[in-house]
RNA sequence: GCGUCGGUGGCAGAGUGGUCAAAUGCAAUUGGCUGUAAACCAAUCGGUCUUGUACCUACGGGGGUUCAAAUCCCUCCCGGCGCA
């Protein structure tokens, strides 16, 4: 399933490609994140026009809506939205965090950073925010409400691999729980172990229903286990080693990190990981992250970043990100990026995208999101020509210096 | 011309003696967003500085009453409506 074609001297880095039932993608990739079974704001020809090789779905949200039955019945995710490649569904175990521990505040997947924001929120914010948690976890699964209508659902890795099998995506992961970055190291580890345990869970409901499970094309769906164990070290290593001993058809990386510490936590997972099969990042994949990843070999990523911040108008460049909607874009009619070969860029000037952008007009979603996409998409096509061309550290030191300086 | 209602911060629009540098909405400015509760969220939004239960300038202009006026009185200017 899983073909390295080429490595990095001295490093877990490569370049390989992972045959899909519909179609081969070629790694290191940046895949397009569609919750819904769409990616905001684009049409599939749009995301297939720039780039993009696969596109990933969201148990959770499908679920609830419409229904993996309906999905079932449409064909496959892909057929259902009209998506012509490959596809991944998560497990619904960031739901665990987002609509957990992660609800109502400002945390992200990196280390609990205080800002100004945290601290203007007021206690009664704190504790309207703990009172309407929308997941209940235990060792059997996770009670969730819905966040369209509060209705309770109960998901157990079973339960998310059987909706997973349905939506049909070629690529699932295992059911895990998401943990906070700012989770103590006790409960870190008990959710780890817990992990550890579904996916075990995830991997016998997936193997004893394998066969009845047959995509369209016949070919069978990809199963991911995935790594947790947060920002500390021995945990990462204990959870790598013993989802890697489970005989997943490749590893997910989720959970939380000390942005200082992502290489070094990455190399030691992988390297302790089979590393004859493909790694994926979940949810992750800034400029700096993705050199960060693939160098200690991650062969794809997934991540809202892009299509995110272009829906509030703001857009990656080689000089780092800028907020078109600033005054000093309201008349500045060049492009986004003179060299850059998006649809947006080669048709629009910063001008008209930040007028959209203050009329509320919704193309400006599409075009920032187009060309969001493409810069990140791209940028990990170049990373992976520049493995192949053996120059990938003057890359990586190139890109780097612009993009941040 | 007479009568009547009204003129509040960039706009709309509350407030009708002190708790008003003035609700609220919009606009604007700044910051944030990493397996999407996200076309979202937060802060700022008259000026000064020693950033305070601080000072100054402000609710069409001018004058007055009052310890105190966006708020009451007089007058002028401007606008809507009605009647000539």
């Amino acid at each position: 399933m899983f073909k390295i074609k080429k490595k990095l001297k001295n490093k877990l880095g490569r370049v390989g490609e992972f045959i899909t039932p519909n179609g081969i993608i070629e790694t290191p990739a940046f895949i397009v994140v569609g919750t819904k079974a769409a990616v905001k704001s684009l049409s599939p020809e749009q995301v297939g026009n720039l780039g993009a090789q696969a596109v990933l779905g969201n148990t959770y949200h499908l679920y609830l809506q419409p229904g993996d039955d309906i999905i079932k019945k449409a064909g496959g995710l892909n057929k259902f939205m009209n998506w012509n490649g490959p596809t991944f569904t998560d497990s619904g175990g960031f739901q665990v965090f987002s609509l957990g521990a992660g609800f109502g505040s400002n945390e992200n997947k990196f280390e609990f950073q205080k800002n100004i924001s945290n601290h203007s929120l007021n206690i009664s914010d704190k504790v309207q925010s703990v009172h309407t948690k929308l997941v209940k976890i235990n060792e059997d699964g996770v009670e969730f409400r819905s966040c369209i209508d509060g209705s309770r659902h109960f998901f157990t890795p079973e339960k998310s691999i059987e909706i997973q099998n349905n939506i049909g995506a070629d690529i699932i992961f295992a059911f895990d729980e998401c943990v906070s970055s700012s989770a103590e190291y006790n409960y870190q580890k008990e959710a780890m172990e817990r992990t550890h345990r579904w996916a075990k869970r995830s991997l016998n409901y997936n193997n004893n229903h394998r066969l009845e499970v047959q995509l369209s094309s016949g070919n069978k769906q990809a199963l991911f286990g995935i790594v947790q164990g947060g920002k500390f070290e021995d945990l990462r290593k204990k959870s790598a080693k013993i989802i890697g001993k489970m005989d997943f058809d490749g590893f997910g990386i989720g959970g939380s990190f000390s942005k200082e510490g992502l290489d070094k936590t990455l190399h030691f997972v992988n390297d302790l990981l089979p590393k004859e099969k493909i790694k994926h990042l979940l949810g992750i994949g800034e400029p700096s992250d993705l050199f960060i990843g693939i160098e200690n070999g991650i062969d794809s990523f997934d991540c809202v970043s892009p299509t995110r911040i272009a829906r509030t108008g703001m857009l990656y460049t080689k000089h780092g990100r800028i907020n078109i909607i600033k005054v000093k874009y309201s008349r500045d009619f060049s492009k986004i990026e003179d060299d850059c070969k998006c649809y947006t860029c080669e048709n629009y000037t910063k001008a008209y995208l930040s007028h959209l952008f203050r009329a509320q007009e919704m193309f400006a979603s599409t075009l920032a999101s187009i060309h969001n996409l493409y810069f990140i998409v791209n940028l990990v096509k170049n990373i992976r020509q520049s493995i192949l061309d053996e120059k990938f550290y003057e890359l990586k030191e190139e890109f780097l210096k612009k993009y941040y300086e």
